[in-house]
DNA sequence: CCCTGATTCGC
DNA sequence: GCGAATCAGG
């Protein structure tokens, strides 16, 4: 593979959206990320964004869906229950420790085994959390169910019946199904979410 | 171990 | 110019 104007112009763009050498070198193609970490200091332009100033696109994940249960293409085999969400008794028990408590989740099935997030209802969100988390989804890396791996953020963003849907591939935080923005999110310490009693 | 970008240097 | 190997760091 050389370096034609086309995939310089598409390396450019996605190093200036803050794409990482290896994101960029996937998405080329018969590159390493290496080449593209060379590439990009050849071009000078090792300092991200400048004049670029190319605003992800990004289209509006038509806010939160309701949980949608994704129809089981292919016998999962054996879906390993992760952190599968114990039964969160909101009781009158008032607890005040700080321990975090998944959020309910939906039994989702992926083909890959993987249990699906949970898709928060917007009401079970503080205003900020859910601001900081929109904005970490600009940057989301856009996986495909087939790209996810043990250690990408498996957040699920968009709706799933549409084309406008992915999920997030961030790096997951060290363990845990997500990123760090979505594990804010998906595990939420009791105190905060004690108030919304059903 | 997973990942990131930075640099070097033979080709 | 290219990019693997290597380095430094999270």
């Amino acid at each position: 593979m050389s370096w034609t104007d086309e995939r310089v112009e598409l390396l450019k763009k996605m190093w200036n959206e803050g794409q990482s050498a290896s994101q960029i070198a996937k998405e080329l193609g018969g590159v390493t990320r290496n080449a593209v970490i060379g590439k990009v200091h050849r071009l000078g332009l090792s300092n991200r964004n400048q004049a670029g100033e190319v605003e992800a696109p990004v289209l509006e994940p038509s806010a939160p869906v309701e949980p949608v249960v994704a129809e089981p293409a292919e016998p999962a085999p054996r879906a390993e229950p992760v952190e599968a969400a114990p039964a969160v008794e909101t009781d009158d028990a008032d607890d005040e420790d700080e321990q975090d408590a998944p959020i309910p989740a939906r039994r989702q099935i992926v083909p890959a085994g993987q249990p699906l997030p949970p898709q928060p209802s917007a009401n079970e969100i503080s205003a900020e959390a859910l601001e900081t988390v929109r904005e970490v989804e600009k940057s989301s890396k856009r996986l495909t169910l087939m790209e996810l791996t043990e250690r990408t953020c498996k957040w699920p963003i968009g709706d799933p019946a549409s084309e406008n849907f992915w999920f997030c591939g961030l790096p997951v935080q060290s363990g845990k199904p997500y990123c760090e923005a979505h594990v804010g999110v998906a595990f939420q310490p009791m105190s905060s979410r004690r108030d919304r009693r059903r």
